[in-house]
DNA sequence: ATTGAAATAATCTACGT
DNA sequence: ACGTAGATTATTTCAAT
């Protein structure tokens, strides 16, 4: 169903470097005229490969400086569509993953500072499956890998 | 010296939801020229709110479909200067935060299958200043939103 | 599945407001 | 700081291999 071939992933490649390069200068990159860089692009896209496009932005400029990892242990065994139903409307929920362990559930939450984050625990907390969280305030960001370069 | 006016702000979460959008269409959204609109894209990117832009890709189709968050603890106090050069040379580090609490940071791993996991851990736990490892093994992805939609 | 060429569209570099 | 105009470059479509 899905694969990649060399010259697929070299393309991906030069796409997380800069999403806005353009077909000619990834087509160069890669051996490839710039129409048939976009026809493999628009099939990654097609097949699902390629997710899209997006900024990366620095998350103080937005005003959400603050973040934190937050374990959700839940009142016995909740359904991860139920969970996802549960932690959808909170916008401060940036990631979320059903992990193996003790914990369920593994929340990252991005706040505007330190109030905010605790009124988003709070909303977080007031989840009615939600039995206990565990919260882990990050202090600083050591790294931030692009996914492949 | 860093200050998004709400026209910049919706720049950017247009180049949010759609790295490859053109500055034309932007302007159109926006109510800018193409030009007004690549000359605040350039300030923007100058001053360090836009990082880049990146593709967005599936983990699994690049074969790295095995993720896990590692508690790390070091022996007694590791500046994160140190902490950074020795995360650093990793490749399964996808990122990593220095964090309140019993850890000293939270690693984020991912790799191509459980067994590549474990040989990760295991050069993880060699980094000379790391006492302890508490591992969680993602089962799921439950959200993964877009830093600002 | 690729290339090459022609039509369309986007970008860049003025310059003027 | 924005817009318009013109030159340049990129994208897209299509024909052909």
């Amino acid at each position: 169903m899905l694969h990649m071939d060399p010259l697929d992933q070299r393309i991906v490649s030069q796409l997380v470097t800069d999403a806005r390069a353009s077909y000619a200068e990834i087509g160069q990159e890669v051996g490839l005229s710039a129409p048939a860089v976009k026809r493999r692009v628009d099939k990654l896209l097609d097949t699902g490969i390629l997710q899209g496009f997006t900024a990366v932005v620095d998350p103080e400029a937005l005003g959400w400086g603050t973040e934190a990892f937050v374990e959700v242990h839940c009142h016995g065994n909740v359904p991860t569509d139920r969970l996802l139903a549960g932690l959808e409307p909170l916008p401060e929920v940036v990631r979320a993953y059903t992990v193996s362990g003790e914990a369920d559930a593994i929340v990252h939450l991005r706040a505007a500072d330190i109030h905010h984050l605790e009124t988003a625990l709070e909303r977080l907390r007031g989840v009615e499956f939600i039995n206990r969280t565990v919260s882990t305030v990050v202090l600083s960001r050591l790294l931030d890998r692009p996914p492949q370069a």
